[in-house]
DNA sequence: GATGAATGAGCGTTCATTCAT
DNA sequence: GATGAATGAACGCTCATTCAT
């Protein structure tokens, strides 16, 4: 019984040929946002990519950014429940290395397949009504974080946690998509993530010594 | 050293009036990219708030992302030259403090004026071909922190210094223009600085203890 | 005699599931007429209000003027008939005033009934190749009146029986219509009524003085 | 000093060139909606009869519908000076028959330059919003004729003004477009004139006997 | 030099119609 | 027979760019 019709949906689809045609719109959609970036993501071009015709793209979607939400719903859901799993209840014994390294290396997984979509996608505030978008799903990580702050047993360093959260993740989500889109000399992934490691620890967390 | 023969510019603006005229149109774009966003610097409306005819416009850019170019180039610019200022041979006798938050108020200054426009020209950069001017850019600017990281008499904790310069300018970008759009609660301009100024320290420098 | 394979229909509905389809598809077609208005009446819409398939929909009518003309064939059927029962042979009988009445009272009925369709119906005649449709309509109307013209005993006042018929029609039609879809104030349904009759009585009959 | 700017012009053409480009682009859409109706009236077949290109077509006018209210306020207007002419104060001296010949033979003229637009702009009130500038119309005519009937030296016989100007109104214009549109056998239009002028003056006018 | 009327490729979107299931 | 997913021509409209004046 499932009764969660996304509002941007134009119908459920419940048979598989209307499920993989949605799938081939949003992945058609993903590779042109990752290499030919926002302008190229026109309806024409995406239904072009996707292999249907431009008809067929709005029997399932009400209108071009609805294509675009529903991609952004998608991966911020996958974000989401990446950083809820890491920095869960369970994992608050872990020593505050192994839990932060484990987020930032989640995290440039994440991007690292399509930086430029996630560049896109958490940055493209501007435009119109997504910046509310964004900034809601901004909040929702930020609330993660800072739970996880109260909650753990290292000894936090920060007062305002509501600032530490917005720069812990301002600072790792633009540092990591920065890194792979420029490609800078001398900073592979390895020691990008021990890099904001490092930072955000010293940032967060008090010192043993 | 006539460094201004920029590709994108038609003709030298020799003469007062030229000079006056592209002055306008750059403004005038400023003004439309910070409050009413991307889509509605179009070429006529550019010509309009200028309060020049869209002909006159192109005598003086080829087409309209020279007059993008060109603005994008006066705040790099802009930007660029504070950093070296503060970050100058002069000034690294100070304490790592002082240093770091002129640097971060500075930026903060820059940004909080109009940061619709500064989001546009250092996020844009997605945007066909003004990924690599965006992507130069960064490069000068983190060739500036890192050659204030060799050159301070503090003790720098970090041993790959491009890596540090990289990560420290992203973070505090990122953060501060995030922080400028998103105005998220618990977060006034002066809480960020510090913030900021605290992340920079303990990721760079060693503490005195 | 089997009049009814109109070229428009695609099968003959001889099994009652097909006959309550074509039913069902016309009911629909004519409330969205009335309600909605031209433009909603696509085939997709008619086919939902209908309660059917657009495949079925498209199993009974070869293209989407089929079911239109399918829908005015109906109502003018409807029309004719109404008039020829109170214009006929058996009526001739009854005074002038009393057939008359008669003949306005039923099309302010049949009209006001449905307005925007009949509104639709006799006048989208432009639309394309419907003008034929409605002008092969008008004809038989006014062979109609025509007839009761010549055959009534009352005392007519005209001499071009053509031009007198036509003009009386198009007269009740066009105001009729006119004033259910305008609702013009001061002019409620019973005083449009009076005020045609009259219109007509003077213009057709001799007075007795 | 002009400032009547219409609100649905785009700009205003003071240069001749502009103002011929305006003068196009309506009688070319004249000619279409007379010659092929409604729908071909599309943007692009207007753009191509008044030999201008599409964007030519939007400086002047801000969406397509705009195009066909300048029209009908051109039409509109016509017709209104027209009566207003025939009907003024200084012809109330006249015959009743003179007067209501010289309207009726007035709008026959006016109609049977392009009756397929009269009917279309008269009678498209069904579509959205354009009921009510056709309502609005009727409503000023009617105005008129009701002045006069107010003001004639000749003995009218109807009570109910507004229902007297309304029928008249109505009846003569739909038959009159009927007429023309349908060329029914046996009515020329001296003769439907005749016909048009007795049905108006005996439902208005006592007859003298 | 400056102007702004004119251009037209290209966008997002709709909807009558088909045909594999 | 019935279905509804897929199609694509055609629409209204925008805006960067040109060029005659």
């Amino acid at each position: 019984m499932p009764k969660r019709a996304a509002s941007t949906a134009r119908k459920q689809p419940r048979q598989a040929r209307s499920q993989a045609t949605v799938h081939a719109i949003l992945e058609a959609t993903t590779r042109i946002l990752d290499r030919e970036g926002t302008d190229a993501a026109t309806t024409t071009r995406i239904a072009e990519v996707a292999g249907v015709s431009i008809g067929t793209l709005y029997q399932y979607f009400s209108h071009r950014d609805a294509v675009l939400d529903a991609l952004q719903d998608r991966e911020f859901e996958r974000a989401l429940s990446l950083m809820q799993s890491v920095l869960s209840e369970g994992n608050l014994v872990r020593a505050p290395r192994e839990t932060v390294t484990a987020v930032v290396r989640g995290l440039a997984q994440l991007y690292s397949a399509c930086p430029a979509l996630h560049r896109i996608l958490t940055v493209e505030g501007l435009r119109s009504a997504k910046a509310d978008r964004v900034h809601a799903f901004d909040l929702r990580v930020i609330a993660i974080i800072r739970h996880f702050l109260v909650a753990t047993r290292a000894p936090v360093r920060r007062t305002n946690l509501d600032a530490a959260a917005f720069v812990a993740y301002q600072s790792v989500r633009a540092t990591m998509l920065a890194s792979l889109l420029e490609r800078p000399p001398g900073i592979d992934e390895a020691t990008l993530v021990d890099e904001l490691v490092d930072l955000l620890l010293r940032y967060l967390v008090k010192s043993k010594a």
